[in-house]
DNA sequence: AGATAAATACCAGGATCCTGGTATCGGAGG
DNA sequence: CCTCCGATACCAGGATCCTGGTATTTATCT
């Protein structure tokens, strides 16, 4: 874990951005009537974001993705690379997979739609600098349909199956072993592995190595 | 999709599995106390039930994954296969990451932990009936972490910077193109992929494609 | 018992890759 | 201005891989 311990006497510094009005008032209010948090920062645009965070120490980034000059995203990547400690979390109306994925890619650890109501809103809170990523349920189904078997459900193309022993090579080449590495580690001869590789490649419809793993991948065999 | 609309005037066929007495009581008492739903089978075991998914039809299955005979996602796994457009929901006290990715994996669409207070699950059913994802936020920690950019932020080893270029390259060499097609996607000559093939492998600590692949993904360069 | 499938093993030739050089050009930075 | 670096390009030889066969053993299924 990269999460250093925080002093728990210290207050949670946390930076708002938020272009709505009603919106950011309403959460800034909430934010600073909890004696454990402090508001270091609150923003309407995402210059003014960058800066806060380039600027300030920052424990929590609650952030909306929407902002009239530039995409949240932007935000939690540069505070992913500048404050790795610091968490992030997205409250907004966007739910599509695109936008949720790439959140989940730039850094934040907790997602709520914008209808969470305030209770909730403060639980997520602590779920959050607790370790934990508080998610809402439509958002949450992107992100299991996107590390369930592939997605595309009813499954038209059944993954064809290897053997262990399949699966066995399929790991050695994954990792870039050579036939000859591979058989001593198997145990087995040179020759052998190549059959291996062979069936593998017929299985797979693949004619080299990297298309072998990268379609078990693509067909959920394996995840590297 | 390959969720049909289920006819809204009928009734929710709920199977559960939970080996412990108390436990299951509370769960099947909850569930026939809502009129929108009813019980199509109660499982102490996972033989039992295989059998019921086998010979049921069922719309919901919830599930524990410690059953005294065998893993609960064993469950999922063939609900997903024979009634893919049912819902699959883990109850369970366990999340590690293996488990939580395997039950994922096996089509589980819901993951709460055991902890959870009955009307929260009131709602984690609804949700899930209405094709979102109940998940704790322990829970969705776990997936979010698989995700992100690369999980173990902020680890001591960075890593290694590849030029624009050679991503292009790298994803290439992923895909099992031979020299000769990447050149010509790329519009270069294969000599010259070939350099940026050999410049990954030097900053890769790698010495051919799958190995380079395979560093990268671990890495977080790049995510197959 | 016969069929099927998995795992094992060998050979050989042509395709592809890996490694070692060298070299030009343009942009970024001291 | 000069250096560094990324992207481009070429050559050549030895290593490794891919493809085409054939074959034996064991286990499972019918």
């Amino acid at each position: 874990m990269s999460e250093r311990q925080r002093d728990p006497d210290r207050r949670i510094r946390v930076v708002l951005a938020e272009d709505d009005e009603p919106v950011r008032q309403r959460l800034a209010q909430m934010i600073e009537g909890w004696p454990r948090m402090e508001l270091a920062g609150v923003c309407e645009t995402l210059a003014e974001t960058l800066v806060t965070i380039e600027t300030q120490s920052i424990d929590l980034l609650i952030t909306d993705l929407k902002l009239p000059d530039g995409n949240g995203i932007e935000a939690i990547r540069l505070l992913s690379r500048r404050q790795p400690d610091a968490q992030a979390m997205v409250i907004s109306v966007l739910a599509d997979e695109r936008t949720v994925l790439d959140a989940i890619e730039a850094g934040a650890t907790g997602y709520l739609l914008k209808d969470a109501d305030p209770p909730d809103l403060r639980d997520a809170i602590a779920d959050l600098m607790a370790g934990r990523s508080p998610i809402s349920s439509s958002i949450a189904r992107v992100l299991v349909r996107r590390l369930s078997k592939d997605g595309k459900v009813g499954q038209s193309v059944e993954a064809p199956s290897l053997t262990a022993r399949e699966m066995d090579v399929l790991w050695g080449i994954a990792k870039g072993f050579t036939y000859g590495e591979l058989a001593e580690r198997l145990g087995i001869s040179h020759q052998t592995v190549s059959v291996h590789i062979r069936n593998i490649y017929r299985k797979l419809q693949a004619s080299n190595r990297s298309e072998a793993v990268y379609e078990a991948t693509r067909l959920g065999l394996m995840r590297l």
